[in-house]
DNA sequence: CATTCTTGTGGAACCGGTTCCCCTTTTCGC
DNA sequence: GCGAAAAGGGGAACCGGTTCCACAAGAATG
């Protein structure tokens, strides 16, 4: 392999020059520039990343750690980074950290503690204080994609919002019996889900009506098994769901086919995301583009890396009402029109 | 920053001592040992990754190239892969190479010629002839899940023999009226579609029944929308469909609930994969396990690189089949009784 | 025309580790 | 008890870039 001093030779600069040409620092003659990089070109070479990082002090490299990797939103958030760090010639290394395993303390005790990375990008993390710490302890910007705590620029979506228009949504349609099906309780759990749920509640209360929720896995799977529950019992059977997130909006779907109830026309179910399957299952639903927050996210970390001085903004994106064929007025109410398609 | 410089004078040893009582590297006394790390420890050193990577030629990294990121054969591949890396101490850079974007031709003219990584792995790549060059120029080894070409240890689920087994099952049920669902010809498209389909054709021949084959994108929404369209008519409907893979097999399920015909009484369906969403749709289907595979091929590259004599093995996995609910003897048979559970 | 500023270039130090080579002290075999 | 081998440790070279500094030549300034 030739090296950057090969190259100087073959150009008859010296190394100092050649350097200066390559990277674009300092003075140097058009005329030498030229034919330094031609030559450089000619013999193939590519510059040590290690040599430059350690002469530096910088990676050219993002670390993202993120908890799950197979989920939808996650790996559209991953998508989302990757291309912005592609554009900019950024590497990304990846950082896989369950919640409560093993591999997850090595994460963030050995693995982050390296620094191989010029700033960080965390994805829905949710990290308890000795985490919070250790991310802090690097001294590398840090941005974060759904809430971190502070010390960090945070993009997300407003799920109190989100999930207060999904229920504005319900009620407008002459939905009063409306069951949130999530994973958790306001107190505890995923911010994310505490967020949406408390935003369900504080809709409801607000416009006098019955707050009733069913807890579920936040999965495919969990959302199906939870509404069988629910929906088998024709006493506790409301009239409309909305769901913590759109996997579990449509496993609700699924179980209310399964069970004979026909959606939209007895059962109303709206979702939160936008997934891919989304338009498949005609559900209606709240957008949060995932892969643009990712790339937000990315812009902001790439931003403050340019100019330190740079202060990291949190951004709160407002998701967008989707309103497919899966909600409608609830039985036995006089027709209303309403308009369907893509409304704000 | 401490430096093991900074290290080594506040143990009272020189530098050389310092760095080999820390990497294990030549004689150094127990105590010394035992000094020096503690010491260490006790000033929060962590050596500098780039310094020694200068030094040592090894990066500790290994790269991962993959074509998608959000579909979940390649996550779980990931997640596979990350898991064995993370036990090793080994970072994971990932590339996404979306196949046609100019992404994906800077990935393999620019990024990895960079060689930031000790080892490789190709994921579902289906290089052309430029991108497969541009993979042995690196000069490291390489290791794939799915075929990749040559100069390359394999690991792969044996598509053929998975369609094979998988309509074998079916004509055993009784059926004669079998369509594969699946995105490709035999001729081009991806190389696993191709294997599947002509794993398909070959046994169908053998048996003397006719092939019939309908084009589906590969994706749940895609299988769905195939299967609307072929079982929307009554006169090309089959008894039983073998899909591509899971998500096409469960968009088909999906389309035949709307549509009204049973599964698995009127209809029979098997997938390959056993996709997180088999079980919930009752799917038969060949288990395909990628995880392990993603650990298979981590274990393969880490074996290379601790002894390069280590000749790189090809590996071809037997999926084994799962029985669930989706599949039965065709309509109108007399009842079979039929084995439900795991078999091999 | 003398002085200062800008441009262009080379030499050498430096980033922070690892490792080769050499020297000293122990240990071991006979 | 002596020579060889093994163990332990220090100095310095080295990995391959970047950048500081010194210096020279040409351009601009007064």
């Amino acid at each position: 392999m030739s090296g950057i001093e090969d190259v100087a030779r073959a150009a008859g600069v010296s190394k100092a020059t050649a350097s200066r040409a390559l990277t674009g620092h300092g003075y140097v003659a058009a005329a030498t520039r030229e034919r330094v990089t031609r030559v450089a070109h000619e013999m193939g070479y590519v510059p040590s990343s290690s040599a430059a990082s350690l002469a530096t002090g910088r990676t050219r490299n993002i670390g993202v750690v993120m908890p799950y990797l197979n989920r939808w939103f996650f790996a559209e958030v991953l998508e989302g980074i990757q291309e912005v760090l592609l554009e900019s010639g950024y590497d990304l290394t990846l950082y896989d950290a369950k919640p409560g395993t093993e591999g997850r303390r090595r994460v963030f005790d050995d693995f982050l503690a390296r620094k191989r990375f010029d700033g960080l990008i965390a994805v829905g993390l949710e990290p308890d204080d000795h985490e919070l710490e250790r991310l802090v302890a690097i001294g590398r910007p840090v941005v974060s994609v759904v809430a971190i705590g502070d010390n960090a620029g945070v993009v997300r979506l407003d799920d109190e919002y989100a999930a207060r228009r999904a229920t504005t949504h319900l009620i407008e349609l002459g939905h009063t019996k409306i069951t949130f099906l999530g994973g958790v309780s306001v107190s505890s759990g995923p911010h994310v889900d505490r967020a949406r749920l408390s935003g369900y509640q504080r809709t409801m209360t607000e416009a006098g009506l019955t707050v009733t929720h069913v807890r579920s896995e936040v999965s495919l799977p969990g959302g199906y098994a939870a509404a069988v529950d629910l929906l088998g019992d024709p006493a506790r059977r409301p009239t409309a769901l909305l769901a913590t997130c759109d996997e579990v909006a449509i496993g609700a779907i699924i179980a209310a086919r399964r069970l004979g109830i026909p959606v939209p026309s007895a059962l109303s179910v709206v979702g939160i995301d936008n997934h891919e399957f989304a338009e498949m299952f005609s559900l209606t639903t709240l957008e949060q583009s995932p892969r643009s927050q990712g790339m937000h996210a990315t812009r902001m970390l790439l931003g403050q890396l340019e100019d330190p001085a740079q202060v990291p903004q949190d951004v709160s994106i407002q998701a967008r009402l989707i309103v497919r064929n899966s909600t409608a007025p609830p039985p036995g109410t006089a027709s209303v029109t309403v308009g369907v398609g893509v409304t704000s």
